[in-house]
DNA sequence: TAGAAAATGCAACGATGTTGCAAAATAAAA
DNA sequence: TTTTATTTTGCAACATCGTTGCATTTTCTA
């Protein structure tokens, strides 16, 4: 499906920021951070803008957003065959963050009275490269 | 044990900020932002000193950040027999954060070649007063 | 293609946290 | 205890990240 077609399936209108930051996202295997994906547009892009589409896509469910820390928070393209509840890998290393669809998400046992909606998992350690 | 020995047990100088600060903090059962922290410690305090403070402890172990998202970022006093590493509780409706302690950190399996170090676990859902 | 609706870009603002530095408080030594 | 050295504090200024209001431009709809 081409960029024009995958904005409309989600109900966003096609702009040229739009599909260049969906371009941007859709190579990328790993998330990307707001500064990041700046870099990556280059010069002729407003901050304002680039704010205002990744909250669109966040709401659209185009994307989701991954909290490492205060410090690193990130964006990922949505596979809509996998979804967004999965945990998520943070190489202390080189700071790539990366989905682990494959590992289901472990449970907790809860105290009573408690009731769980979702779970955020980050895992911290070195990813394969890193490792040598 | 007083708060000057603690603090002094940790390798921190007793100073009038520094006791407010964990006076405050081993009070409560949740966990609680900066900005929770300066209301409590009321007129009288420099924010920058909180801040300094705040990260002086967690230095030295004395506290544990807790990240949910980019707008909530909460510190607790760390049990010295319980560690930190256990999953967090996050009610959606109170905005309440809570040590989970007594429930072990569940498992995730890594791909080939990636090795963990820690990891970060945020139960989202509602706590036992806000479900009745 | 024309008009309505939505998106953009700019300037200004706000929240949160940091740095440099002189004054004050604490700790260590005499 | 008093003196001296080291830390900590509080202020002003700054940095980063994200948001809001509004006029202009672009996209969508009929």
């Amino acid at each position: 499906m081409n960029p024009s077609e995958y904005l409309s399936s989600y109900g966003v209108s096609r702009t040229a920021i739009r599909e260049k930051l969906l371009s941007i996202l859709s190579r990328e295997d790993q998330a990307l951070s707001s500064k990041e994906i700046e870099e990556k547009l280059g010069e002729d892009i407003d901050r304002v803008t680039l704010y205002r589409s990744i909250r669109l896509f966040e709401d659209k469910n185009i994307i989701h957003k991954i909290v490492i820390d205060d410090q690193t928070i990130k964006y990922k393209l949505i596979n809509p065959k996998k979804g967004s509840t999965h945990p998520h890998f943070h190489c202390v290393e080189c700071d790539k963050v990366l989905c682990l669809p494959e590992t289901p998400l472990p449970q907790c046992n809860l105290p009573e009275g408690f009731s769980a909606k979702t779970q955020n998992t980050i895992v911290e350690g070195t990813c394969q490269k890193c490792n040598h």
